[in-house]
RNA sequence: GCGUGGGUGGCGGAGCGGUCAAUCGCACCUGACUGUAAAUCAGGCGGCUAUAUGCCUACGGGGGUUCGAAUCCCUCCCCACGCA
């Protein structure tokens, strides 16, 4: 029954298996976004030219765009969008942050600076949340997600990882706020927990529910949340929040202190490198992230060496490939940095530009995959240290 | 040769007497992007500098009108189209 093996560890990190009925997940690993279901602006080829080896895609999303219906009538998620891989879906419980608060104090994920943006701080606050659940104000029409709505979306679009709703807070929420918060993300969680083990939906298979711990920056409520979401009988566990740049490390820790060692943690929307790193470091064991699909949009690609801005007009002429020995589809078919660059440019149509940007994100989920793949062979020969400090000279 | 329309910053193209170092595109340069509201956003882009309600040089060349000209007049040069 135990769907999570641990197979080596080095000091706190650990390499696993996370199995699931589309597969097994190799674990440190990253999901690619793909909110509407398919990443964004990748067709059934390229999706497959891209193969990402799980995917996350969002309730919220799927619901406001009325997708839910059609989801569930063609049998889930995976024939919907005819991927055979695992899926994960989020909540809904980050958009309470990022249509919320976020909007309201203009930050995103993570907090840059100590100032809160004037200008949108005077945004009417576009959602509510109540002990039953959240409104949300969205494209001017009303939208509500509760608890039980939230698990039953999920369990009938049939991801194999699914995840509570939750609170996710603003890094500038008071340590009254978010205990306040947590208070109720952890009474949301006992009722997600219940419709989750009411009888199955459409899916013929079994899926795992995902506890959140939350907390902000205060250590007393991460450890707290810690503790009370990792004594609750979850398949696997989502450290969630919004907090400063570098406070990962520590609110890491904390999050973590309460949680069985022996189920799997998702470490929420994390996915710069040198975050990766620190968080693979205290033991997490998946992410997933926009970076490499959304910078791969604004024409960021990765290399070992570093990032490159594919747009500059240094690549104009630049006839080497993304990266010298690279696997990925792109490079494979030795297109170039100036075919990409030239691709790229404004005055072209749009289908060029939609041309370069799929090709940057084909090779960006390469370059991710391969990441992950060698942060595994690193922790099982023990020198995850050392491929961290090759990866910082750039990143 | 005649006629007409033009010559504006790297390019395209506004402006047609003062508020113009000159709208806007493109190109170029710098940034940003962390459970996707963003196939996006922010800043710069004549020179100098303490980066500004500062100085200098500028709207094909020269001259003129005017307190004041990229904008009006004369002249020269060049370009496009039309007619010879």
């Amino acid at each position: 029954m135990e769907n999570f093996q641990i197979k080596n560890t080095y000091k706190k990190a650990r390499t696993g298996i996370l199995k699931t009925s589309h597969g097994n997940i190799k674990t440190p690993n990253l999901a690619i976004v793909a909110t509407h279901g398919q990443i964004k602006l990748l067709n059934k080829t390229e999706h497959k030219r891209a193969n990402p080896d799980f995917i996350i895609s969002n309730t919220f999303h799927l619901f406001v765009n009325n997708k839910v219906k059609e989801i569930k009538n063609a049998g889930g998620l995976h024939k919907y969008f005819d991927f055979k891989k695992p899926i994960m879906t989020d909540s809904g419980g980050f958009q309470v942050f990022s249509l919320g608060w976020g909007k309201v104090h203009g930050i995103g994920k993570i907090k840059k600076s100590f100032a809160i943006n004037k200008e949108k701080s005077d945004l009417k606050r576009q959602v509510e949340i109540s002990e039953n659940g959240v409104n949300f104000l969205f494209n001017k029409k009303q939208y509500e997600l509760t608890p039980e709505k939230s698990i039953k979306i999920q369990k009938k679009m049939g991801a194999d990882i699914i995840f509570v709703f939750d609170e996710c807070t603003s890094p500038f929420h008071s340590y009254t706020y978010n205990k306040k918060a947590i208070a109720l993300t952890h009474r949301w969680a006992i009722r997600c927990l219940e419709e989750f083990n009411k009888k199955r939906d459409v899916t013929n298979f079994d899926q795992m529910l995902f506890g959140i711990v939350q907390g902000g920056i205060y250590e007393e409520l991460r450890k707290k949340s810690s503790k009370f979401i990792g004594s609750l009988p979850f398949g696997g566990f989502g450290i969630g929040g919004s907090f400063g740049e570098k406070q990962m490390k520590q609110i890491l820790n904390w999050s973590l202190s309460g949680l069985p060692d022996n189920k799997p943690r998702h470490l929420l929307g994390i996915g710069k490198i040198s975050d990766i790193f620190i968080a693979v470091k205290q033991g997490i064991d998946l992410f997933d992230c926009v970076i490499p699909t959304r910078e791969a949009r604004h024409g960021v690609l990765y290399t070992k060496m570093g990032k490159l801005a594919i747009k500059k007009g240094i690549f104009s002429k630049d006839k080497k490939l993304i990266e010298k020995g690279c696997g990925c589809w792109v490079c494979q078919n030795k297109i170039t940095r100036q075919e990409i660059h030239h691709l790229f440019k404004k005055d072209k149509l749009d289908s060029s530009r939609i041309k370069a940007q799929r090709l940057a994100i084909i090779h960006n989920i390469y370059f991710f995959k391969n990441l992950f793949i060698e942060i595994r062979e690193a922790i099982f020969k023990k020198r995850l240290d050392k491929l961290e400090k090759e990866y910082c000279n750039y990143f």
